[in-house]
RNA sequence: GGGCGCGUAGCUCAGUGGGAGAGCGCUCGCUUCACACGCGAGAGGUCGCAGGUUCGAAACCCGCCGCGCCCA
């Protein structure tokens, strides 16, 4: 026996704290993650990493995701090595800049140094920046080896990098020469936390309780009211009903808003052009209070007519839908909140300068004053705020960048329509369909510094608009002197060409040609729309295909809560934490065999479960080797083919049930039914190849060293070692620390598992026959068991017996040695036994009571025979019942009929 | 307001038309020669509620209730 093995006899458990290193350690040196660029995407394997920020650590998302990419590249890398010639695998990786995220870190880090970003400046800041991204840039990556991530380190990416920066900027100036990219004054998500305009994507709407007052404007008694004659008075006089304050003689309308400060940049007031009420109040003109600006009362849609009095202020300076009434209707738009979060000189003197909410009040103190507040009431709405920075959005007009979104979604939609595309699991392309078919033009730009600073140049001397990749000598309309555009990109702008850009395109690179289109994307469900959609559309545009064939939606992990995991209220679980406690292994196996639906709860006794399911596979594993090796030495421990051995029927169902598993693992793994490969395989292992399989054969596996082998001793070691190298490759995609670590001793050669051939279900060996052999055997001792529990039989105690059942002839002494009996020949013993134990096909005689509670077990058959007495009743009744046995399928009238006579022969052996 | 998902054992979840399952927890037993992160046995469920389809519903359809998430 080897040293090695001598060692593995004392390794009693799978310790992953000491083993995982040395195997990420081999991975690594190994070259096996960095295939080269050879052949053909169509034949290859190709994940894109989706890019974690760079300022990010690893979280309960990112470790599913890993899970779900390495288990599916493992999976995929083992299977390329059965081909001919061998294909190859490639996982992309690399992070994100990730704008705002990051700027936001280094720019606290500022002020815990008493110093802002204005004053160091732009240069300087975007230096500390970079210095920031060596220090801390590598965290995450690093956690990923520590999951097993099999991503091709070699190269990692990085959205900044010089060839990517310049394929963004390319990409930028050839969509703006197409006239998709543009600049506009449009009403955007102004982020007052981070000075920046956000995309829609970027805010989160929550629920808050704000007052909704109700104001009234008084209408104006000019010339107009001669159209509508006298009715006019009486529809505004309803309105205002409580109000009491109506003044003149040409009426009022009464509006409700939570933001009495934005109406200071009203410029019309808007009803449903079906209201009746209000039919003649369109064309006419109201007055805006404290400001006296004249305000058009126009016909629009998108008012609701049993929202407060159906009359709706229109401020299309400061809200996106009240944008888009004053689009339609050629609507002014005055600016009153400027990008400072504070009123502008637009809003008045007695307003300018003002916070939102010190405008607010003041606002509502003079409307009060003139008695035009008639309402308040709590209301319950939804108010945007930004997912980046947290505060609260302020909507307002501002000139940013557009990318049009019509042209490009047009195409997007039919690759996923037409299947070009797979959403996993389908319902999410629903979702996805609908996004494309309502989309809005998409804001771009953002006033960062960290991120691709746009490629525009303006001209001071005449203001033209100069894109170019390169700087400019001068303007291309003057000549004059050009100063490039402030502004940076919106960071899902550049991750938008990630499949590609990272294999070097635009250039035409051997790693793009091997790679590129992609196979899948796997992804959280919440950035379909902000990253997903525009990969595609981007993919589709600029390469002329779509960059993924398939994208794999995984579950959303929530705390043991059922809410979402939340640093703030401590309910998040840090994976890595959960590696130290578990092992990769676990965590790896716990996050896949528990995400089976869209949102799961975190469930810790899954992750113990793996943990369980690697020490199972290793002590199973440790036995076989150190038994076999003991008895046969090493040169006969090689596994074989198992086609030509002699093989009992233990060993037929073992292989028979392995050819299945493997197939149906494989089968799972390729439908993104991660969960169910991850329990297959975990009840594989105990319930089949530890629980029965191991006990079955241990006894012929003896642990004296000198004996000579025997025929049946090889085959058995053959059997057994296929097993487990077969078991041990299969499971590897999905545990890949105790597999590879295993396969240490259970390979030959020192070559890595990860770089082996995915074992092939051998179907020759499904075998029913012997499984249905097997199962009668496991259910009879399991029965066996059960009863001489109930008699208190202790565990040494051999129980004298004689076995009146068929079906046994193959293993009648495996039933003995499994259940502790003593079989009699039928001649040595007859008369009849003390009790008797029903079994599938028969019963077992019990020949002596002694040692036993027989009382006891007289009690446990009452209990049997009731439960036996309710099904036949039930089966019985079924089967009397002319409508079932005439419209059931023949087959299952039939097996009821078989269950009963089943269960009939039971109770007579009672 | 619209959409998606979920509701099955104490907990977390499988099960999608024909005998209610797993892991953990619980009870009892076990130095049975791999594993005590172990082994064996067991208790525990009107399958959210109400209706319908069907010979037959945990599953399919309709409605309701509750929870989570997304979009407007």
């Amino acid at each position: 026996m080897s040293e090695r093995i001598k060692e593995l006899e004392d390794r009693t458990r799978f310790e992953p704290a000491e083993v995982e290193p040395r195997i990420v350690e081999r991975w690594l040196s190994s070259g096996l993650f960095h295939p080269e660029p050879d052949g053909e995407a169509s034949a290859n394997y190709s994940i894109a990493i989706p890019p974690p920020n760079v300022t990010g650590s690893l979280h309960m998302g990112h470790a599913l995701n890993v899970s779900v990419q390495d288990t599916l590249i493992r999976y995929h890398r083992m299977k390329s090595r059965m081909k001919s010639p061998p294909t190859r695998t490639k996982w992309i990786l690399g992070t994100d800049h990730a704008g705002i995220a990051t700027q936001a870190q280094v720019e606290k880090a500022l002020r815990a140094e008493g110093t802002t970003r204005q004053e160091l400046g732009r240069e300087a800041f975007v230096a500390r920046v970079w210095e920031w991204r060596e220090h801390y840039g590598h965290t995450i990556v690093e956690q990923f080896k520590r999951l097993g991530a099999s991503c091709d380190y070699s190269e990692e990416r990085f959205t900044l990098d010089e060839d990517y920066a310049r394929a963004v900027a390319e990409v930028f100036v050839g969509l703006y020469e197409k006239g998709w990219i543009y600049r506009d004054r449009y009403i955007v998500n102004w982020d007052p936390g981070s000075r920046s305009a956000i995309s829609d994507l970027e805010v989160e709407e929550r629920r808050e309780t704000d007052t909704l007052y109700s104001i009234v404007y008084d209408l104006e008694a000019d010339g107009t009211v001669t159209e509508g004659g006298g009715t006019v008075t009486e529809g505004g006089g309803a309105v205002t009903e409580g109000g009491g304050t109506v003044t003149e003689g040409g009426g009022a309308v009464t509006i409700a808003t939570v933001r009495p400060e934005t109406m200071l940049g009203d410029t019309a007031v808007a009803v449903h052009p079906d209201d009746e009420r209000y039919r003649d109040l369109v064309g006419r003109t109201a007055i805006l209070p404290l400001v006296g600006r004249r305000l058009p009362i126009v016909a629009d849609d998108y008012v609701k007519m049993d929202f407060g009095t159906g009359q709706l202020k229109i401020t299309p300076a400061h809200d996106p839908n009240d944008f888009d009434i004053g689009r339609r209707h050629d609507l002014d738009q005055v600016s009153v909140i400027g990008e400072d979060g504070r009123m502008t000189a637009e809003a008045g003197e007695r307003f300018a300068g003002l916070t939102v909410m010190e405008a607010r009040e003041a606002v509502v103190a003079e409307l009060e004053r003139e008695g035009r507040i008639v309402a308040r009431e709590e209301y319950e709405h939804e108010v945007p705020y930004s997912h980046r920075s947290g505060e609260r959005i302020e909507p307002l007009i501002s000139l940013q960048w557009f990318m049009s979104m019509d042209e490009p979604a047009g195409p997007a939609a039919e690759a996923v329509r037409d299947g070009r595309v797979r959403i996993v699991p389908e319902n999410h392309r629903r979702v996805y369909l609908d996004w494309m078919e309502n989309i809005r033009p998409w804001c771009i730009s953002r006033q960062l510094w960290w991120g691709h600073r746009l490629p525009v140049y303006y001209c001071e001397t005449c203001g033209h608009v100069n894109v170019a990749l390169a700087p400019p000598e001068g303007c291309g309309a003057c000549g004059g002197c050009v100063r490039q555009e402030e502004d940076v990109l919106d960071t899902w702008f550049s991750s938008a060409l990630w499949p590609f850009a990272t294999l070097g395109w635009p250039k035409d690179t051997p790693e793009l040609k091997a790679f590129y289109p992609t196979n899948v994307l796997s992804t959280a469900r919440d950035i379909l729309f902000l990253w997903v959609a525009r990969m595609i559309m981007m993919g589709l545009e600029l390469t002329g295909e779509a960059p993924f064939s398939d994208v794999y939606i995984h579950s959303v992990i929530q705390a043991p809560d059922g809410r979402r995991m939340s640093k703030s209220l401590g309910t998040g679980i840090d994976p890595v934490d959960e590696i130290e406690r578990h092992g990769a292994d676990a965590v790896r196996f716990g996050l896949l065999a528990m995400s089976s639906t869209q949102d799961v709860r975190y469930s810790a006794e899954k992750i113990q479960q793996g943990q369980a399911l690697a020490n199972k596979l290793f002590n199973a594993a440790r036995f076989a080797l150190t038994r076999i090796h003991a008895s046969l030495g090493s040169q006969a421990a090689q596994a074989v083919a198992p086609a030509a051995l002699p093989r009992t029927v233990e060993d037929r169902w073992i292989l028979s049930r392995l050819a299945q598993v493997e197939a149906d693992t494989a089968a799972r793994i390729e439908d993104y039914d991660f969960s169910h490969a991850a329990l297959g395989l975990y009840d594989f292992v105990y319930g089949e190849l530890c629980d029965w399989y191991l006990e079955l054969v241990k006894h012929r596996l003896p642990d004296f060293a000198d004996e000579d082998p025997d025929d049946d001793r090889a085959a058995l070691a053959a059997t057994l070692l296929y097993v487990l190298r077969e078991t041990v490759a299969m499971a590897h995609p999905l545990i890949p620390f105790v597999t590879e670590e295993l396969w240490t001793y259970l390979d030959g050669t020192g070559e890595l598992l990860a770089g082996c051939r995915y074992p092939r279900p051998q179907e020759h060996l499904i075998d029913l026959e012997a499984e249905v052999v097997l199962e009668r055997t496991i259910e009879a001792v399991t029965l066996v068991r059960g009863w001489r529990d109930s008699v208190g039989a202790r565990a040494g105690l051999i129980v004298p017996v004689r076995l009146r059942a068929e079906g046994y002839e193959a293993t009648a002494p495996l039933l003995a040695r499994l259940a502790r009996l003593n079989l009699s020949d039928d001649a040595s013993a007859d008369g009849a036994g003390v009790a008797s134990i029903p079994v599938p096909g028969g019963t077992v005689e019990v020949l002596s009571g002694v040692g036993l509670d027989l009382g006891a077990a007289e009690r446990r058959r009452a209990a049997v025979r009731e439960k036996l007495l309710a099904e036949i009743e039930r089966v019985q009744g079924k089967l009397a019942k002319t409508g079932f046995v005439e419209k059931a399928p023949k087959a299952v009238v039939e097996a009821e009929r078989e269950r009963l006579e089943h269960l009939r022969a039971k109770l007579a052996a009672l």
